[in-house]
DNA sequence: AGCGGGATTTTCT
DNA sequence: GAAAATCCCGCTT
């Protein structure tokens, strides 16, 4: 089922997310991956895309919880985040790293790659599921791209630390991960 | 295993 | 005009 702690805060999000799954079908192919490494974001933030307002850019992330904000960096990679909190509210989780639990040969495919570098980046797992700016606004309730709800990840087994790759508020915990899990990005 | 630089173009100042 | 929520390759140790 569709998670249903999307609105809240994007902290509370991120953390939340750890364990859930998504679900992506391309020309009758199906992969499920399991989230194990994310970000938070929200308009009080320095780092955030939304602390100076909005955008076309980043109007998304002011939109309803659920959806799905992608941007584009660095002349050529996708990196994509869930929207969180409420509608008007500039908030959303970056989904930096997910484990892949089927369909592991498409994403291989897709991203000329085997092992753990198929999907530990957020540019990597967007570039192993097909996500473009195509789904920039896109609801994950709904296929051909899907949230799904997964199994509670105690406490204990969550480690939660400074973003990676940003110049600002670098010294904000707002980044979390499944401890011991080998596709998270940097340890 | 770790470091350094290049790729490439959108977005905002 | 500079920076960017990154990745990849090649070089050194």
């Amino acid at each position: 089922m569709f998670p249903t702690f999307l609105d809240r805060s994007a902290d509370e999000v991120a953390r939340r997310l750890l364990g859930c799954e998504i679900h992506r079908v391309i020309d009758n192919e199906r992969i499920r991956v399991k989230i194990v490494e994310t970000e938070s974001y929200d308009q009080t933030d320095a780092a955030s895309h939304t602390f100076t307002g909005q955008t076309n850019r980043n109007e998304v992330m002011f939109g309803e919880a659920g959806l799905l904000y992608v941007y584009f960096t660095y002349g050529m990679h996708y990196c994509c985040n869930v929207v969180a909190g409420p509608e008007g509210y500039g908030s959303a989780a970056l989904i930096r790293a997910v484990e892949p639990l089927s369909g592991d040969e498409v994403m291989e495919r897709y991203r000329n790659k085997t092992g753990i570098d198929v999907s530990n980046g957020p540019a990597k797992l967007c570039q192993a599921l097909m996500i473009g700016k195509a789904f920039n606004g896109h609801n994950l309730r709904h296929a051909p791209l899907q949230l799904i709800q997964g199994d509670y990840v105690d406490d204990a087994d969550i480690i939660n630390t400074t973003r990676i790759g940003i110049s600002r508020a670098k010294d904000e915990l707002k980044r979390w991960y499944i401890k011991d899990n080998a596709y998270v990005s940097k340890r």
